[in-house]
This record gives C-alpha cells, sequence and structure tokens, in this order.
DNA sequence: CACTATATCTAGCATCGCAAGAGTTGGAGG
DNA sequence: CCTCCAACTCTTGCGATGCTAGATATAGTG
C-alpha cells in the first residue's frame, strides 16, 4: 500500500464533507474535484463507503436526481447542520495536527 | 475510535523520523517531545511498532545505551542515508496532500 | 446484440493507531 | 528481604478506513 493512503486517512471525508458543503454533489463528480485539487485518488471505490459513512453518521442527506440520458440517476448530497458543525471541528483538528507536523518538520522551533 | 487517531497514520512515521533526524533519541522521549509539540498521543502503545518500521525498513539505526540506574537500558535510534532520503519524499508527499486539503477547506480557490 | 460511458455499490484485504498488559532494571519503603 | 514504583521496551488483539477488483444499472452507438 502507499504511504500517500495512509496520509489520507481521516482527511478523505473532511474533504467529502468539504466539497459537499461547497455545494451538493455527488460521488463521481467529486471523485473528478479531489484529483483537479490534488489529492490524487486512485479508485473510486473508495470514496462510496466514506459517503455512506458521512449519511449514516447524519452530516450528509442523500437524494437521487435522474439524468437525461446520460447514465443511471446520480445521487446526490447536502450538508446538514450538524454535518457543518462536524466540519468545523474536523478543520479545527486538522490545523492542530497540521500545526505540530510542521513544527516538528522544521526542528521544533517555536514560533 | 478518535477521528484524530485516522489523522494520525501515515504521519507518526514521518514525525518520529524527523525527530531522529534531528538528533537521536529513544521512545519514550520521542512520545514525551511528540506531546509537547502538539501531537496528542495517548499511549506509547503505538511508537514502539512504528520504530520497529522505520529500522526494518532500513531507515533508522538502533543501539541500546545504558543508563546510570534510572531503569533499563534505552534504544536510541540514529537516522541513516535511505532514512533522509525517505524523510525528504515524505515531506514532499506532506506537503501536497497539505496544499491540496487546504484548497478543498478554502472553496477551491486556486491562487 | 455487444460495447462503451456514466455512475453506484460491495467484498475481501492491508495498514496502522489504540488499549491493555507483560517483562526488565534498579531504587525506595516497610 | 520483599514489595512496590518509576523508567523503558515490547507484544497481542482490535477497530477504522483506504485500496483493488468487480458486479450492477442505464442508455446510446455500431
Amino acid at each position: 500500500m502507499d504511504h500517500n493512503s495512509q496520509l489520507l486517512k481521516g482527511v478523505l471525508d473532511m474533504c467529502l464533507l468539504s466539497l459537499i458543503a461547497e455545494e451538493p454533489s455527488y460521488g463521481y463528480e467529486m471523485a473528478a474535484k479531489l484529483k483537479d485539487r490534488g489529492l490524487h485518488l486512485v479508485s473510486d471505490g473508495s470514496i462510496y463507503p466514506t459517503l455512506s459513512r458521512l449519511q449514516k453518521a447524519g452530516l450528509v442527506e442523500g437524494y437521487f436526481v435522474e439524468t437525461d440520458g446520460s447514465g443511471p440517476p446520480r445521487k446526490y448530497y447536502r450538508i446538514v447542520g450538524e454535518g457543518r458543525d462536524r466540519l468545523a471541528e474536523w478543520s479545527e483538528e486538522w490545523k492542530m495536527l497540521q500545526a505540530g507536523v510542521s513544527t516538528i518538520l522544521n526542528g521544533g522551533e517555536h514560533d
């Protein structure tokens, strides 16, 4: 397994939630956005279980939208109140981690 | 399991390697340093398997140092050439991920 | 009909942090 | 002397999550 895959852990859900918060979207599109923004997901397989988890956790709502003949219906997700709260928490945690790791990589200088 | 634990995945090894690169150290001390710098490991248990992995991967070397009557000998680790290379790679990967996640959290603005 | 593109979902695997606890060494207290 | 504790390392079993691979559905094209 790639080292990059390990770095992704605990970040993927936050990123998906953030994308959904930005504007409702569906899995296939989000996978493309992630790749576009520098997060190289190798397979779409990872994304669907994560989305299901977000929904099961009550952070997002899913709804199907028919396409005009370009494939099966898309499952869109939109964020709900609790999702926004959670996103804020995760975002905080992420900043903390980011700061801590930076400190360590830079040799432990404090400010 | 904590969400923070997931964030730690793939970062712990890099952090330990960075600490060792800074100056040779041993597990117990590194656990303290990590906590000091904002990475809150709840248990020392995680640290030893990671150090073993780094050694097995040939990124660091271990050597025991006797203590003057303050407990059992300490297992110090020092970095080797391949470890420095790997640390540089991981550091790059980390910067990439960091940038990507920031872009996403900030709503996808490019520059 | 077969093939492809769009799109979702599932099953089994691998990795790695965590909790809990055991083992080692030597000093301090009863 | 024996027990307990502090400093230190290591091991076992577990849980969370990303990955690979592939099944499934829809509809247009040759």
